[in-house]
DNA sequence: CTGAAAGCGCTTACAG
DNA sequence: CTGAAAGCGCTTACAG
């Protein structure tokens, strides 16, 4: 079954050079004679020799391989962050590869086989709440970052969805009507947390302003409910102010406020959370975060792990902002 | 830098054993008395080790790890495949990556670095001409399998697009009206072909029925210009009959429709394709395809070319079927 | 700048 | 069922 690849030997032999010196042109080392590398370099052309990767990783004791592990795989977001780790990686060589944790037969993997982790030089983790969910299956030599949870072990990257809830609850108070909050409902403990920061902080604003919220709706993140949630909301109320904690339940309101010919801040306001694409499109305001960059943070913080500037574990929190649009 | 980690000479020695026996235990082999086996789980749970798997990997010769490429990472469509993927691989102890490759970065990496595809077992390819863009890269024993493209080299598993296509013209040219086409157009001629394939079958079979296209759009994937075409299809005709190459132009159509107080079925006919969450929610006649299925049928293909049971180059190809809702 | 050799941590015939 | 040993294909001091 096992071919017969052509190794450093085979490249060595036929260059005329002892192994050392292959293993230094393929690691571009300097102390090589250019004309040497240049001999060399040519023989593993015509032989087409790829070094084994595991081979260098046993000895080197690196992988050059971090891997992202998402909850789920729902694009843009996802996107966004990941070029921003990307960026930080690239330039140092590493594969940066992307473990969806969407079905729970991929987190009992992760769980069940140390192989997972330990092939890797690092590990960032989105969304996730890391302490609870993964802290015990991964082996405490392995740098990790969590993002968009503030693990209390790990370096975290986070943003303050408190202040966001705020900023959003600043906006919707500017007006008169009746205050409604669509939100997500957690199912388990295990989920991440964000939305009812985000609930919490409108709450502390708008009560600031001796305004109350007249209903809060928890929902599934499901489009159709939120449409349900929408016709209840214009039923109840004829001027509604509404926060949707994420722009994904911001879009049915609106489609269903166009079906039903309502104008927006005329006759209701509606701030969404995220500034997805199709807010944008659609003219929402909006609740901004920067997802790019907070990748970028993540990864320079992994990156510092990796070759081993040990600190104090931190957590660098970012602040997100409003997006008035036509809503 | 480098810390002493527990190797399998510890396990070994404190257990009494030879490391071979250790081998056999973390490998499950039958060949150990189960006291013994019991024993030697003992002490590996105890001393916390954890067997590196690079080592595994370099004696054994598979990594147990496959990876998928994606061109892009948008939600549903690759969660479904990658779902079908993992039902074959999960059982056999695989990890399943993905590395997106949605920027030229991540493109340039592929192809310069051979640790990426050596580093796994096997590859899956979606939607990329990877006869053109990657073959040359890939080492020529690395198993590959390609979704969504029928390559020449590897094997492939594709959808009948020029079928659904026609479906789609079968359906719409049921109604009176005029016939429109909403589609994306390739920049190179590196990006898949589908939509092509799609307008074909669709023009096919509107001709064998005697009618022909009022007009073709030709756009980006964006948003914003199937708005800009919806405007423009209901200002040239007050009956259209529109097929939406994908199910991302169908949504603003229909938005579009919406607020103009156009009734689907009466005042147009919608035909999208890819049948996504959204189609359904908005009731929107599409072309469904059995992504799940792909991606499962993907996986075995590559399965069993890693196992190597090698044949001949094959192209699994899967019918779309029409969903006919409210457009 | 370069070669010979030890070592990385496993797996796997081989012999018992 | 089990142990001793060779081997997987590299990297990296070490000595020159």
């Amino acid at each position: 079954m096992k071919k017969k690849n052509i190794t450093i030997k085979d490249v060595a032999k036929k260059a005329g050079v002892g192994v050392g010196t292959v293993s230094r042109v393929i690691n571009n080392s300097p102390h090589v004679n250019p004309r040497t590398k240049e001999h060399v370099l040519k023989i593993i052309q015509e032989m087409g020799y790829m070094p084994n990767p595991h081979a260098r990783r046993l000895s080197s004791g690196h992988t050059k391989i971090i891997t992202t592990i998402f909850p789920q795989m729902v694009g843009e977001f996802h996107q966004l962050l990941l070029s921003g780790i990307d960026e930080v990686f690239e330039k140092e060589g590493y594969t940066s590869f992307v473990y969806p944790l969407y079905s729970e037969n991929r987190y009992k993997f992760v769980r069940e086989s140390s192989d997972f982790v330990l092939g890797t030089d690092g590990v960032i983790i989105d969304a996730l709440n890391v302490d609870k969910l993964l802290k015990q299956y991964i082996p405490k030599n392995v740098p990790v970052v969590s993002v968009e949870f503030d693990s209390q072990k790990y370096d975290s990257v986070i943003l303050d969805n408190f202040y966001g809830g705020m900023i959003a609850g600043d906006y919707l108070s500017n007006f008169e009507g009746d205050l409604f909050i669509v939100t997500h409902d957690r199912k388990t403990k295990l989920e991440s947390t964000v939305f009812e920061e985000r609930v919490s902080g409108f709450i502390e604003s708008i009560e600031r302003k001796g305004r109350k919220v007249a209903k809060i709706f928890k929902i599934d993140l499901d489009w159709l409910e939120a449409i349900k949630v929408a016709k209840a909301v214009f039923s109840i109320s004829k001027k509604p102010l509404i926060f949707a904690t994420t722009d994904y339940f911001a879009f049915p309101v609106i489609e269903f406020a166009r079906i039903k010919g309502l104008e927006p801040k005329e006759d209701f306001f509606l701030c969404g959370f995220d500034n997805l694409t199709l807010s944008s499109i659609l003219n929402i305001t909006t609740i901004k975060q920067p997802i790019k960059k907070m990748g970028k943070t993540a990864g320079e913080m992994l990156l510092r792990k990796i070759k081993g500037y040990s600190r104090k574990r931190q957590t660098v929190a970012f602040k997100p902002e409003l997006i008035e649009r036509n809503t």
